[in-house]
DNA sequence: CTACGCTGATCCCTTTTTAGTATCAGCTCC
DNA sequence: GGAGCTGATACTAAAAAGGGATCAGCGTAG
């Protein structure tokens, strides 16, 4: 049975005629006759009660009916499925996710990507840095996130390009002293506990970026307490015994008790750039669909 | 494109080789490749990124893949449901329900039915005895009801069958003086008013089926009142005004407040026969199951 | 009641499509 | 760098679909 079986068949089915039938589909009408009783052959069951006089369906004819339509219908949809996934505008796409890093940036710009395109799926896996090379690699994720800052470079089969721009802020629970402050000094992060963001195993790239930050301006960097897990991290800076320097991008972490203070000091280094990650040769639309609106829409403060 | 196409691409998306893929549809592989590019034109677009080292599926192509599967499984699934269609396992049957007459036998013989046939969607219509015919000669009911004491001859074109076998009942109001009597001699009607159900047009078999009872053992029949409309005359005889007698098919209407009393009398008059009618010419498979299997459950009483 | 007109089926041939064979060129992996 | 894969191509063979002429069955107009 093929879709040509399908086609002459509804035709037939809804002249009850295969001369006109026959006109309809630009076939001779011998030629008609000779595929319906190979489909009747093929399903095996007489779809349609006819002599030289009168076609009427069977039973068997009418039933059929309803699933030929459905399937023309549906090999109409493939096709079309197929050009709109070819365009980008279908499909499944998987992002890494850098937390907490991103936690104000992912929302809005998985909503607006969505908006555009609403027949895309996506999903989000929780990822570290690092192990989105691995990710990207094998798959599993079709983009990731990385900051200037991190400590390994960029593998030679990725390509990365500047999605956001965003100002470092001290980090202070909500009941911690410098709650009140509207601007904080680099200065004053000396004299509390200092925490950051550890990843599990090679040099954590938040300790560096503060030791970075604050050696440039002659501050000698007291010990920084490396702290692993994005939750752990997180909850230790909101009960108030350290305070520490993130991005305006991990601000809707504010949401868990947590205050981002503007810094007093300015500087290129004092702003963290957020890139998108993604193979070199990929061959996705979707991917290039996706960076596209990351760069397009690119603020350069989030 | 045809569903050709679609088998051979899933078989060169399942395997990711084309050699391996033309095994398994026991086809060369250059009439593989051939077909594939086809397919690819047709859609326009490309769906296997290949060379002469790997096979990988495009985005289009796994979007396809899922849609192509899904025809190819409907294709099947259209084959055996027009079999069983054939058979008469599935479709849609529409019979005349006989008011009131049908209220205690419809039910149970409609459950079986479906029990026995859970892929065909049944319907019932309300109509008169003579409304039926016309009808089932429009093909807009598959089977009728029809009682030997219909007044109108069944048309030619039409058969019948015997499936139920009911005895009249004497049937009076709950509140009734009659009400307590185990049994009721018919000569006890005659001091009541009786009813029988009316038809629009033509005469009413009703009442010429209980004249005719009466006269036969020489009790002379006072006036009946014929009443239109099943409703009213069940709510007339429940509120007590009257009394008439009805085949025990109908004593569902008993859950309205009537009872359906036996008969002091016997004979062979005063059994109502419940014949099934259809088209002589009936070709559905369905129609032939749905009275076969009313006749092979035929009951001497209902 | 026959003659005509229209139907779908059949026969037979042509055209188109699909499949098969032999071979080639490109990429891996020893 | 050659052996052993891969998919693509060119050409031929087979199969399938299509087309024209015609037939037989049914309905109907005269």
């Amino acid at each position: 049975m093929e879709l040509r079986h399908l086609r002459y068949f509804v035709a037939v089915a809804e002249e009850l005629n295969f001369r006109k039938a026959s006109d309809r589909l630009r076939v001779a009408q011998p030629a008609l006759s000779r595929q319906i009783q190979d489909l009747e052959r093929d399903v095996g069951v007489r779809l349609l009660d006819r002599n030289t006089s009168r076609v009427r369906l069977t039973d068997a004819g009418a039933a059929f009916l309803e699933e030929a339509r459905l399937l023309l219908a549906q090999s109409r949809q493939a096709i079309a499925i197929a050009r709109e996934a070819a365009q980008g505008l279908r499909g499944r796409l998987t992002v890494g996710y850098l937390a907490p890093l991103l936690t104000s940036f992912m929302p809005p710009a998985l909503a607006a990507f969505s908006a555009k395109y609403p027949n895309v799926v996506m999903s989000m896996v929780e990822l570290t840095s690092a192990e989105q090379w691995a990710a990207l690699e094998s798959g599993a994720i079709h983009a990731g996130f990385g900051v200037k800052e991190s400590s390994e470079p960029l593998p030679k089969a990725f390509q990365a390009t500047l999605v956001a721009r965003s100002p470092f802020r001290a980090v202070v629970g909500r009941r911690h002293r410098l709650a009140r402050a509207s601007k904080v000094a680099l200065a004053d992060l000396m004299r509390e506990p200092l925490l950051a963001l550890a990843v599990k195993k090679g040099v954590a790239p938040h300790v560096e970026a503060i030791r970075r930050i604050l050696s440039a301006r002659g501050l000698e960097p007291p010990p920084i307490t490396a702290i692993e897990g994005a939750e752990t991290f997180l909850a230790t800076l909101e009960s108030g015994i350290g305070v520490s320097l993130m991005g305006e991008t991990g601000s809707f972490s504010r949401g868990r008790g947590l205050l981002f203070k503007p810094l007093k000091e300015t500087g290129e280094d004092l702003t963290i750039e957020l890139r998108v990650v993604w193979r070199k040769n990929e061959a996705s639309p979707l991917v290039k669909n996706f960076i596209d609106l990351l760069v397009k829409v690119r603020p350069d403060r989030m």
